[in-house]
RNA sequence: GGGCGAUUAGCUCAGAUGGCUAGAGCGUCUGUUUUACACACAGAAGGUCGCAGGUUCGAGUCCUGCAUCGCCCACCA
């Protein structure tokens, strides 16, 4: 039959036989388009709240990575969960430009050829660069889409095109006119590799060993002549001392408070410089007196404001200095440097050199040493009020602090309001020709700056003077001025369109805590302004109710992946070779939300046996299906004439139902899928479908149904369920299950599973007695095996008998009534499903007997056969082997049972006695130890007779 | 200099609001072609939950301090 499909031939219809090992090449294609050709992933419609998230949009540069694949996995579980609740579920995807990023990667490719920006123009790199991003698009999407995303592609955005284009326009005019955005010199960071202004987050500082260099200033008079005393610096870059106009010490210093007011003279360039007492000093660093250079330092910048300082600016773009640095002009800035420390040592003032390790600004693109530097620039003036009281940070902070905006997890929420609270303006313009072209005209005529309303792609004449000669801004924006805006400007704002009115707040922003500064916070800014007027509340300008925030995956040692260590996992060649549904469920399993985690191929195998598991737990279930019979769901009414495996399996089914559905809520994606994990495999598949076995192998045999209801009902309904509940995070396998599945329903309530109704909990069928009956078969099957194992009797080999009876307990039935209940019940299930303890345990007899009191010396004497006596399931339990039995391993395996379960009695005696406890803990816990204590006393006693008796 | 995270079985990790004899996967050991699955089944071994205090009837879980590793932020030149 089934064995016979020969393995990796295609079954394209999804029909016909089920090859013994589930194949995923054979069926995620097939049903990707289905969903997709289906209209499943737009959002449908129907006045229930919508669940949306914005894809975080990836940028152009790279190949799909496992972040990427760990986002697919996390946001597709939430929306299709979502979407299997009924919800109108809008997951919109898109791509963002990248600016810098793709530049430099541009440049690289020309440099190959040997070619600059420059020499080709704007025009031709542009050009170039619409080329890249036109063929890298497409195959971005198509990495999603293997990873399974039911994302709405026919949304698909990208940051450059017309819409958010506009948007970046609307926003720019907008912030313009409430002065959120300005103009102005500042000290920036300067890439001279990129030759572009960066924000203070793309520069990366790093710790590097250097040199902190003391250098002497000789003080001199007020005819400008040395006076004999020197003042000694330290600094960590002596290239800048061109660019020094003074000295700072701390006013209170003792040892410098005399030089205050005077002045010195700049070795080497000659200048005078004006010694002055600012607090910014610290004493204890360095000789206690700083060399102040305010082109070039943004401490000093603002020492030079306090003091009204000049500004030298000793640099060129390039990262070579100008004529300010004298001799020195033209040089490379750390050519410089050695120079100017040999010219320093020559001329005596170079007092020391001493080895010291200190932070140094790198680009974060090209990795560069940064300059700051003093430039005029466009930024946003994120703490300036725009209104009393209002401003974007204050809006930002506000939202978070009154849990408008929720941090999943919590942690992160401290992380981003430590950052908004000390928030500096935003440089936003990019010395960089890939991006937004900043929308702002000049006219040279008057001087005018003209910001044209989003409409007006390009103004034809001045406001002012009413010139024709207008010019550009040449700078483009920083890409995450755009990325800020994707909450809107994907639902087509500036239009106060239908879209942004159904979808608008977003509900789940799910993405990397290594952005939370560069967008997530952005975001919050920018979209609570632009829907400022648009909408009434905060509540509903906020972008997102969440911030959902991964962890980053790393590699087997906990390396992060990257391409120069070449330790980069391609997620598609992990899809290939396991099948998507492995690498999701191993990626939402491998740990905690917001925390790291290591990521190899075992991992993925674990992944790939689970879906296998299914898939022939599946296979085994269809094989009992008689063709053309359906079904319907069990439902409590009929509880009665199910038998205790049933009612226990519906029961836990319910409750895991339940459990799933408050872990999904909570974002504890990983514990739901383990939950699902365990109930499947460890309780369904090892258990119930064992158990059911027993009935249909009875039916097979006597060809009626005599022994009892036919177990097909529930093991198809609790397959079904599984199948729905297992869904978003296996989509495929349990798909193509539930599809064969299908006709043997009833009524099936959709066409896919996709849409099929996500489970709920059905309290009705919770059977808290048949889980104690269930649980004690479990109890008695398992040492009878266990027992088999120490006496290595063969697994197939079958037991004579084993004969039960209740332990009578003294005491315990006096004071705990439940005690006798809870055996009572367990009586019941033997008696009624004596054939699962037969068939599972591999025993011919299983009976109760009343009197195993006669010991099993006795028995010894009259013939060959082994006895062991033990408890399971709060019953006294005998055991007849095959053979005489080995009594060491015997007695060694009462003894550890015995030792164990007296330092258990131990425990809780200790427990109970303790009057603190039984007053101040709750009735409920001091009962539930009660009955443990029952229990466990009741199995010390028949363990010891046991071990009494083999002696 | 601040802030955060991690520390649980040989390895990788779960253990939300304190309460079963602390779990899983992989690995190890012993068995098994028991007719869904060897990508499997049955059984077993393996942990003073980093250390020291504290709160509590009760702490892997909460508090304080310490140690080790990692990350983020920061204008001590």
């Amino acid at each position: 039959m089934s064995d016979t499909t020969p393995e990796g031939k295609r079954d394209e219809t999804g029909e016909g036989a089920m090859p013994k090992t589930y194949d995923p090449s054979s069926v995620e294609e097939r049903l990707y388009k289905q969903w997709e050709d289906g209209g499943y992933f737009k959002p449908s419609d129907g006045d229930r709240e919508p669940f949306v998230i914005i894809m975080p949009p990836p940028n152009l540069t790279g190949e799909l990575h496992l972040g990427h694949a760990l986002m697919d996995t996390v946001e597709d579980i939430l929306v299709r969960w979502h979407r299997m609740r009924g919800h109108p579920t809008l997951w919109l995807p898109g791509i963002d430009h990248a600016a810098i990023a793709v530049h430099v990667l541009m440049e690289r490719g020309l440099a190959k050829e040997g070619l600059t920006r420059q020499e080709i123009g704007r025009e031709a790199f542009l050009e170039r660069t619409w080329d890249f991003v036109n063929k890298s698009r497409a195959r971005i999407f198509d990495q999603h889409k293997r990873l399974g995303a039911s994302a709405d592609w026919s949304r698909e955005t990208f940051t450059m095109d017309p819409g958010p284009a506009r948007a970046v326009r609307a926003a720019f005019y907008d912030f313009y006119q409430r002065g959120l955005i300005y103009r102005g010199e500042r000290m920036i960071n300067w890439c001279p590799r990129c030759q572009t202004a960066l924000s203070d987050l793309e520069v990366d500082h790093q710790e590097e060993q250097g040199f902190l260099w003391h250098v002497r200033y000789p003080i001199i008079n007020d005819a400008g002549e040395p006076t004999g005393d020197y003042i000694t610096i330290a600094t960590t870059r002596p290239e800048t001392i061109v660019a020094d106009t003074a000295i700072a010490v701390h006013p209170e210093d003792e040892r410098y408070r005399a030089f205050i007011g005077r002045k010195a003279r700049l070795p080497i360039i000659g200048r005078e410089l004006i010694i002055v007492g600012d607090e910014a000093i610290e004493r204890e660093f360095g000789t206690g007196a700083l060399k102040v250079t305010p082109g070039h330092d943004p401490v000093d910048f603002e020492i030079g404001q306090r003091h009204g300082l000049p500004i030298v600016n000793a640099l060129n773009l390039d990262g070579t200095m100008n004529h300010e640095a004298g001799p020195y002009a033209g040089m490379d800035r750390f050519v410089c440097r050695d120079a100017i420390v040999r010219d320093l040592d020559e001329q005596g003032f170079l007092v020391k050199t001493e080895p010291y390790a200190h932070s140094v600004g790198h680009c974060d693109r090209c990795d560069a040493i940064v300059e700051p530097m003093i430039s005029e620039q466009w930024f946003v003036a994120v703490n300036k009020e725009f209104a009393p009281g209002r401003s974007l940070a204050g809006e930002a902070l506000k939202v978070v602090n009154d849990g408008l905006i929720e941090f999943v997890p919590e942690r992160f929420t401290k992380t981003y309001t430590n950052w908004m609270e000390n928030l500096r303006d935003w440089c936003i313009s990019r010395q960089l020709w890939w991006g937004h072209r900043i929308p702002v005209w000049y006219c040279d005529a008057c001087n005018a700056t003209i910001v044209p309303p989003p409409d007006i792609e390009e103004p034809a004449t001045c406001e002012s003077c009413g010139g024709a000669e207008l010019r550009q801004d040449d700078d483009t924006l920083d890409t995450w001025f755009s990325s800020g805006l994707w909450p809107v400007s994907t639902l087509g704002w500036p239009d106060d369109t239908d879209e942004l009115r159904r979808f608008y707040p977003t509900t789940v922003m799910e993405t990397g805590y290594e952005i939370i500064f560069f967008w997530v916070a952005r975001m919050i800014m920018m979209c609570l302004a632009a829907m400022d007027g648009r909408r009434d509340t905060l509540e509903e300008r906020i972008p997102f109710r969440y911030v959902y925030l991964h962890g980053m995956v790393r590699d087997e040692h906990g390396a992060k992946m990257s391409k120069t260590k070449g330790n980069v996992v391609d997620p598609l060649e992990l899809v290939e070779k396991y099948g998507t549904d492995a690498l999701r469920f191993s990626l939402i399993t491998g740990g905690g939300t917001g925390q790291d985690q290591r990521l190899w191929e075992d991992k993925v195998e674990a992944g790939r046996n689970f879906a296998n598991k299914l898939w022939n737990a599946g296979r085994f279930v269809i094989s009992q299906l008689p063709e053309g019979e359906t079904h319907v769901p069990p439902s409590a009414d009929m509880r009665t004439s199910w038998a205790v495996e049933d009612r226990w399996i519906l029961s836990r089914l319910s409750r895991v139902t339940a459990e799933v559905e408050q872990l999904t809520r909570d974002f504890q994606l990983n514990e739901a899928a383990r939950r699902i994990y365990d109930f499947l495999w460890g309780e369904y598949c090892d258990w119930y479908v064992e158990m059911a076995k027993v009935r249909l192998r009875q039916e097979q045999g006597t060809g009626s149904k005599e022994q009892g209801p036919s177990p097909l009902p529930v093991l198809v309904h609790v397959l079904e369920t599984g199948l729905r509940l297992l869904h978003p995070y296996m989509p495929y396998v349990t798909e193509e299950l539930w599809q064969r599945l299908r006709p043997f329903a009833a009524e099936p309530p959709s066409e896919m599973l996709i849409v099929a109704p996500y489970p709920k909990a059905d309290p009705a069928l919770e059977d808290a007695d048949a889980e104690i009956q269930v649980e004690g078969l479990i109890d008695l099957i398992r040492q009878i095996r266990d027992i088999r194992s120490v006496h290595k009797i063969p697994a197939g080999e079958w037991i004579p008998s084993v004969k039960y009876t209740a332990i009578t307990s003294e005491v315990m039935s006096a004071t705990l009534p439940d005690f006798d209940r809870r055996n009572g019940l367990v009586l019941t299930a033997l008696r009624e499903s004596a054939a699962i303890v037969r068939q599972l345990a591999r025993v011919q007899a299983v009976e109760q007997g009343g009197h195993l009191g006669e010991g099993i010396k006795a028995h010894l004497q009259r013939d060959q056969r082994g006895r062991v006596r033990f408890v399971a399931a709060g019953l006294d339990v005998l055991l007849v082997l095959p053979s005489s039995q080995d009594a060491s391993a015997e007695r060694a395996r009462l003894e550890k049972e015995i030792a164990e379960t007296e330092g258990y009695v131990a425990r809780l005696n200790g427990k109970l006695g303790n009057e603190q406890f039984r007053s101040r803990a709750p009735a409920d816990v001091v009962a539930s130890e009660e009955e443990r204590l029952a229990a466990a006393q009741g199995r010390l006693d028949g363990l010891r007779r046991a071990l009494g008796e083999l002696a």
